[in-house]
DNA sequence: CGCTGTTTTGACGCGTTTCAAGCGTTGTGG
DNA sequence: CCACAACGCTTGAAACGCGTCAAAACAGCG
């Protein structure tokens, strides 16, 4: 399916957006859209893809899949957001679909020609790199707190602040986009342990849960105290 | 003091390798060198330095100080490594070198003068910040596991990894780049665990330990068992 | 030699994992 | 239409592993 930028969803924050009409569509016309059902993997760990794309919809997660199987969560790519490794292909990380999702994508060289061609694009791809290990860094140093409550209720703090449309204050009541398994996945704990600090959090009267994934921010501030403790 | 990249150990390693004589002393001439005691604070946490670095020798390493005041390793920085973020400045990362260490350190604006100018040098960052990822991710795999046994195992070969000269071989013999203090944080354990750990890693005989931080790889292939599971 | 900082080792308690059962929802087929 | 399986989430009880506290061994250095 063609590009239709102009239609396009995340037309003025995707890295894309630092181009000009006619250096965008020149761009358009080497990719493709393609949909993703949930749980639909994009790139597969193992395979020597050389290629990229751009998050148009939905909600994608990277996993490594370790040498004995285990899965583990390492980052979750949202709209706008860019995924592809120019230099190494990807070896031992799988991308998945979360939700049903839309992507742009386009060939490794495609994009490395495009950049030549276009430096401020390069530019702009630089920026969300630098974005995308500031978020990996703040989920090594979440993953590696001791306290399990700490880890949760950072988890929850963080997916506030995502669900939210500024970027400073969290959204007062959001859905969470994984599951149980994925949360302790990411947190390197258990699905029970995870449930658990969640029931603790409603008992203590920081948040309220609505539904199986919904939740409500009664206590913010208590909340952020015991991400920190 | 004045940069002498003819004289640089990473002059064919670093992001700067990518310009050619002229431009590279056209960079040259924007930054300056600066040498690190071990301990000593490159950017601290708080500030809003708009700088960036080179490492040219020495080690260092990436901290973030949490909430309530507990430090957290992030990275590590080998010679050629590269420190800076340009769009949002350090605001909660601290940089710290591990031993002496020298830098080459370059203003936010004059590099991105220079990234304007040289459309090379944007690639070769970008390229650099990848790998970062990359090895942030990697970490993250690490500290996520729930055996204690398997991140020291997965840890020490990391270090065998990266004091090795060949990419793909563990070096056989080399020296521990870091305190048990320094271990433990980055894998979110207590320096005692790490100990025990280690011992019981040398008592099945996977590896032998020659002084204080020397470790010798008995048997690499059980210590990637050990990592694994 | 005596100091300080790092590492190792021990004993104990707590927190998380593990194993197991129960519940609500969803979807499927008889 | 209902029974039944499948799935995700919660909750409980017990076992194990890591954290905590404490002390001792060791090396570096004044």
């Amino acid at each position: 399916m063609n590009l239709a930028c102009a239609t396009c969803p995340v037309r003025d924050r995707a890295a894309c957006s630092v181009l000009d009409d006619s250096e965008r569509e020149n761009l358009a016309r080497r990719g493709h859209h393609r949909t993703l059902e949930a749980g639909e993997v994009l790139f597969r760990a193992g395979e020597k893809v050389n290629a990229c794309a751009t998050l148009t919809t939905g909600a994608l997660k990277v996993t490594s899949i370790d040498a004995d199987g285990q899965e583990h969560i390492l980052a979750l790519v949202h709209p706008a957001g860019f995924i592809g490794e120019f230099f190494q292909p990807f070896d031992d990380h799988e991308i998945v679909a979360l939700t049903q999702s839309q992507v742009c994508l386009f060939n490794g060289p495609d994009i490395e020609s495009a950049m030549d061609e276009y430096p401020a694009l390069a530019r702009a791809l630089l920026r969300r790199v630098q974005e995308d290990l500031h978020a990996s860094r703040s989920l090594l140093a979440l993953a590696g707190k001791s306290d399990a409550q700490a880890q949760v209720a950072g988890l929850i703090m963080g997916f506030a602040q995502a669900a939210s449309d500024s970027p400073c204050h969290p959204a007062q009541k959001f859905e969470l986009p994984l599951s149980r398994a994925d949360c302790a996945n990411m947190l390197g704990l258990t699905i029970e342990t995870v449930s658990r600090k969640i029931t603790a959090l409603e008992k203590m009267g920081a948040i309220v849960r609505t539904g199986k994934r919904g939740i409500e921010l009664v206590d913010p501030a208590q909340l952020s105290d015991l991400a920190a403790g």
